[in-house]
DNA sequence: CGTGTTCTTGTCGCCATGACTGTAACCATA
DNA sequence: TATGGTTACAGTCATGGCGACAAGAACACG
């Protein structure tokens, strides 16, 4: 390359061609829990490189927009929602070979929302759908590009997140019981907690859910009517709830 | 904008004019300890913008190399050391005013490495300076762009890297005394820990640090001369101290 | 040889946490 | 209506992690 100073940190000439130009796009993996399990948005390629391929929603970033706004903006225009606090950026990509094409710099951005099986099916069922994360982790369901190490790295990050932040209420409804919440949980970790525990490590972090004062209807088999809580205050400095790392059997 | 359909992750046509192009950078925030207090390397700017106020070191991304080989190649021009495996990319920036000039996507690295004050004074000391983090958060040192962000960010993740992960050994040397490495936490998070406590913690993780039989010279004041340690296999799952929450005095 | 300093081991108490049991409140049957 | 099944929630207990502190060991300095 060119011979460089140490103050380069940005260009100092306004020639565009002095210096590499790129495409710059954003990534939305959007994760969201259905029927237990966590599952990732896919929209179906319609041409080609990777046609007919699964690949997470995404597209470029505008000039005049930042970043955050360009990930919302996917998130706007794949789900009709618009939950721009619940949006994450986790991490950039940029692999010479990541598109045959030409050069491609995307951003990762993550959205975790409640279940968007009927905005799906509103739009284009066709060629999106919810698939279980297990599917895409283990190779089941191939994805175009890079697109699988960069739900990889969602995947983890939503992890940490879990313990780190309050993400869990965002998952569930404006109300939900404490098995809703506590389903987000074994999903995201894959480990068992147990009801009771976890109701009070809960209710002890004062302020995280709120009583509505109502009850929920019993399932189909019955069973004592749960409480309903609705989110309180996001968060304080670390989640209620922290990964279990002694657990016995399981 | 224009109308978009769903699968349009990635640009399928090849005229360079029918998207936005932009510049990438990277940047590398480079901690290190110094006298206890952790430090960033920061050099001053050579020209307008910002022209003799202080920043990050960075530069642009090659079309041919990866990100993390940009910011590798980076940290080598900066300080001569090459140390790929401590490289941790925690963020991208691409607000539109973030350059006056033209739009420029940089991508943080952040890089964390035992005392370069030797190192930097000897390619350049004039331009380029270790500075206590306090000065640079608390606005005492004004740095150009949006790279005071950047800078917090970069803290806020080594501060949980130093949780999850085995960072802690980056900042010391090859070999290394117990009291050294608490120092690590200790300046990092801003607490206090019991040499005790942190003794039995840290040897509680077997293969973390490996004793290396011989022990280092005392201080002026005199003491037990501390056991050497070297670092062990890095980490397997979540480091071997875990941030105090529930401390009494301070 | 005392004194001060640092490293290192020992001990103790609190409490977070996991595991389990029991009870309450609902549904489904017979 | 009784009975069993299911879920929600309270209560109890034991273990262990962790913070606090005390005491001993090994050095420098006067």
């Amino acid at each position: 390359m060119a011979t460089r100073t140490r103050d380069d940190s940005v260009p100092d000439g306004y020639d565009p061609s002095q210096f590499p130009a790129f495409a710059v796009t954003v990534d939305v993996v959007i994760l969201t829990m259905s029927e237990g399990a966590l599952h990732v948005l896919l929209v179906r390629r319609g041409q080609a490189p990777y046609q007919g391929m699964w690949a997470i929603p995404g597209g470029f970033k505008l000039p005049t927009e930042t970043l955050h706004e360009a990930a919302r903006r996917e998130l706007v225009e794949e789900t009709g929602v618009d939950a721009a606090s619940l949006l994450t950026q986790f991490g950039a990509y940029g692999d010479p070979e990541r598109d045959p094409r030409m050069n491609v710099v995307t951003i990762g951005y993550l959205a975790v929302l409640r279940d968007v099986g009927a905005v799906v099916a509103g739009t284009d069922a066709a060629d999106a759908a919810l698939m279980p994360i297990d599917q895409v982790l283990d190779g089941s369901v191939e994805l175009a590009f890079d697109h699988l190490q960069i739900v990889r790295d969602a995947v983890a990050r939503v992890r940490v997140e879990l313990e780190v932040s309050g993400v869990a209420t965002a998952f569930v409804g404006t109300t939900f019981t404490l098995a809703e919440l506590r389903q987000v949980y074994e999903a995201v970790w894959g480990v068992h907690l147990d009801g009771a525990n976890f109701r009070r490590s809960i209710v002890a972090e004062s302020g995280w859910v709120i009583p509505t004062g109502h009850r929920a209807q019993p399932g189909a088999a019955g069973g004592k009517p749960p409480e309903l809580f609705r989110a309180g205050r996001a968060w304080k400095h670390g989640g209620p709830i922290r990964r279990p790392r002694n657990q016995k059997g399981r």
